[in-house]
DNA sequence: CACCCTTAGTTAAAACTTCAAGAAATGGCG
DNA sequence: CGCCATTTCTTGAAGTTTTAACTAAGGGTG
C-alpha cells in the first residue's frame, strides 16, 4: 500500500541522509531530555504532560476521550492507559458523556492544573533552552513549515488511528 | 542546573508555540508512523533498525556496546535489553572484546545483515514519502542545520549518558 | 601491591506502549 | 422494530523503556 517492494530501490542522497541522521539524532535528545526533565520536576512523562496541556487548554477543561487522543496524535488504547495512570494520581477525573453514552470526557482535576501551573515554567525553560534560544527566528520558521508539511502526509487513515477521512 | 525556577517565565511567543505544536505533531506521526511500518516488514522497531544499520556501518560489522549506545543516542541500559532481545532474534551476536574484559561487542549477524538488506528498501522508501519527496532541497540543508544545532545543545553530560566530556 | 575511584555492562522491577480482542452504544436501513 | 456495521472506549498480554542498584574490570596513586 504505502511501501511496495519497488524494483529499483531510490537511496537517500548523501545530503538526505545527513538530515536524516541529524533528525535522528536531534528528535531522540530532545525526547529523552524532555522526557526526564518532566519525569524529574512533575513527576510525569512529557506524553502525559502534553495531555494535562491540551485539557487545560479546552473549553470547561474537558475533552472527549477520542478528540483527545486526536490532538495528542496518540491512539485511543494508549490514552486509555494513560488516562488510567493520570487518574490515579489524581491529575484527571473521567467522567461519562450525557449525550453518547459510549463516551467518556477526561477533565482536568484542580490538583492537575496546580501540577501543571507549577510545571509549566520549568518545562517552557527546558524546551526554549534546547530549541528557541538557538535558533534564529527564521529557522523557527522553517522548522514550522517543515513540520506542517511533513505532519499533513501522515495523518494516517489505517490501523487505529482513522482521523481526518 | 538547566531549569532554576526563574523569577518571571518567558512563555513562547505564537510563533514559537506555532511552530512547537507543529514540531511535536510531526515527530509523534512520523516515529509511529515508521514504527509501525519497521514492525510489519521487518518484525522490529525503528530504534532497533537504527542498531542493526549502525553495525552494519562499522568496520567489522560490530561495535562496542557503549560505542554503539553512543551513536545511537540511547542508554546503555536500553542498548544492552535491546541487544538481548536482537540476540534472541538471531539478527546480533555478543562476543567478549580481547582487549578490555569488562567490554563486549555486539555483531550483525549474517542473518541479521540478510534481515536488514530485505528491509531497507521499503524502509528506505517510508522516509522518502514522508520527508524528502514533501520537502524542496532547501528545506533539507535548512532540516539538517536545525537539527544539528539543537543536537549539539544536547549532548547529555548527565545522569547515564555522560559522553562528550 | 593495596586502595579507591571510574568505566563497562547487566539486571530486576516498575512504568509505559502496542496489539489484538472485546463490550457497549449508536446509527442507518429494510 | 430488528439487524448489522460502525464508533467509542477498555482490557490483558506481550514487548519495550526507565531507573536504580549491582558486578566486575581497569587505572591511577601512594
Amino acid at each position: 500500500m504505502s511501501t511496495e517492494p519497488a524494483g529499483e530501490p531510490r537511496w537517500l542522497s548523501d545530503e538526505e541522509q545527513y538530515a536524516w541522521q541529524s533528525y535522528l539524532h536531534a528528535t531522540t535528545l530532545l525526547e529523552d531530555h524532555l522526557d526526564r526533565q518532566l519525569q524529574r520536576d512533575a513527576g510525569m512523562p512529557h506524553v502525559y504532560y502534553g495531555l494535562l496541556v491540551q485539557l487545560s487548554q479546552a473549553p470547561r477543561r474537558r475533552l472527549r476521550m477520542t478528540e483527545l487522543a486526536q490532538n495528542a496524535k496518540i491512539t485511543r488504547s494508549r490514552l486509555s492507559h494513560a488516562v488510567a495512570r493520570l487518574e490515579k494520581s489524581g491529575w484527571v477525573r473521567r467522567e461519562d458523556c450525557p449525550s453518547d453514552k459510549r463516551g467518556q470526557n477526561a477533565v482536568l482535576t484542580d490538583e492537575g492544573l496546580r501540577v501543571l501551573e507549577k510545571a509549566a515554567p520549568g518545562h517552557v525553560a527546558a524546551v526554549r533552552a534546547a530549541i528557541f534560544d538557538r535558533l534564529s527566528p527564521e529557522q523557527v520558521g522553517q522548522l514550522a513549515a517543515i513540520c506542517r508539511t511533513v505532519a499533513d502526509g501522515l495523518q494516517p487513515q489505517g490501523a487505529d488511528l482513522p482521523w481526518l477521512r
